[in-house]
DNA sequence: ACAATTCGGTTGTATTTACAACAGAAAGGC
DNA sequence: GCCTTTCTGTTGTAAATACAACCGAATTGT
């Protein structure tokens, strides 16, 4: 378990805790590694789990297969990325999706109670974990807010003017860089691609703004 | 602020904490009361906080104005509830949403980090509040995803078989009750009123699944 | 420099949606 | 019982979208 303890050390989890306590604090968190071939489930919906993990090693899909069986992925977790703590909650139900290793994998379990409860002074460092913990699901939310802020507008239009004029107020400036190329923009807002460039261009066309690939100026109406 | 205490008792923060003990908490959590008459801003978008906020009298909209100046309302936060937790991690960066009293309201102020740090003896239950707050948190982030799994997909029958097949899922029946009558339903998934009550017949018609009124029955394909 | 790939824009069509307007049923108040 | 309001379903039309197919430009790898 030790040999993962610099992984640990880059994870938002135990950010600013140093390797040497991230070393002592495994025993105190209960923590236990997993590992899973690829194709194996990690969490299956349904479950209810007590725990919150982090990725070690490989690479996980987060998917859902509904009630008719068509199945799609809702996103990727990579190496120090933590996940399943908001399940953690004893009154939060089982899980909604499943967890699967798309490669080999490793994952290390934290029981979330051992995490929440500030234990003997041994752990220098559990406050400043917990804060972390409660950053890290604030940090999630926040996007989510955001995303689903976006994808409310009923159409391609709107959901760009609201993606764009909330990047120019965060950037504070009216010409702005987005972290995404057309195709993922569009799979950001939930949109087609190519009705999303046609619509981009329309704007331009009407003066609403300007564009250069992921550069964009609005411009007041 | 005592006479507070008994709506704090209620809320999901101090949730398994004696009133007592609650009263001995405010100081140690750096409560603070702020009034605000109907209209006034109690969060602007652009500001930075540091606190977590209870809601202990009136009403507040959460809104959003974009770019152009169109407003859109949120939510709604009524009392006992916790809002901006969310910003209130260091890096969070600033607010994107304006909070506004729709009626004359009272909101308590705690200090995010004396929230987080667990204090002196003297606060018992202090560790029972900073897992409170996680859960609360949790389930917010639960309600948040599930929702954007719905709004991610592209035609108002495939955000309705989203919605239906994960209640069905939940309730672990295929004989469901949703919380929603029509309107609010459109609204949650954003769709038209008329439109979804359309396809929801057109589904019936094809024998996807009987409901009536709020009672939903899917049949297996 | 060249080939292969990615990326972004354009177009046409079938599908789907939003919107408005309307009507019957159900619920609630008096 | 009667009126009013709310809720739900229906229809038609204009608008917007998804999808597929295509093209040229830019990028990347060799």
């Amino acid at each position: 378990m030790e040999k993962f303890v610099p992984i640990l050390k880059k994870t938002k989890l135990f950010s600013g805790v140093g390797e040497d306590d991230i070393g002592k604090m495994l025993s105190c968190l209960d923590a236990r590694l997993v590992t899973y071939k690829k194709g194996e489930y990690v969490i299956r919906q349904g479950e209810r789990i007590a725990d919150i993990l982090i990725l070690v090693e490989g690479s996980l899909h987060i998917q859902k297969d509904d009630y008719w069986g068509n199945r799609s992925i809702l996103g990727q977790i990579g190496i120090g990325e933590i996940f399943g703590e908001a399940y953690a909650a004893p009154e939060s139900g089982p899980v909604l999706n499943d967890v699967v290793a798309v490669e080999d994998s490793t994952v290390l379990f934290f029981d979330v109670n051992r995490v929440l409860s500030t234990c003997s002074s041994a752990c220098r460092f559990h406050t400043m974990v917990v804060q972390n913990l409660f950053f890290a699901i604030s940090e999630k939310n926040r996007g989510l807010v955001q995303k689903l802020q976006h994808m409310s507008r009923r159409t391609t239009r709107e959901k760009l003017l609201s993606y764009l004029s909330e990047e120019s107020k965060r950037q504070n400036s009216s010409s702005i860089t987005i972290p995404f190329n057309r195709q993922q923009l569009a799979d950001y807002l939930s949109v087609d691609r190519s009705a999303m460039s046609n619509e981009l261009c329309k704007m331009r066309d009407e003066g609403l703004l300007v564009f250069e690939k992921n550069r964009f100026r609005l411009n007041q109406a």
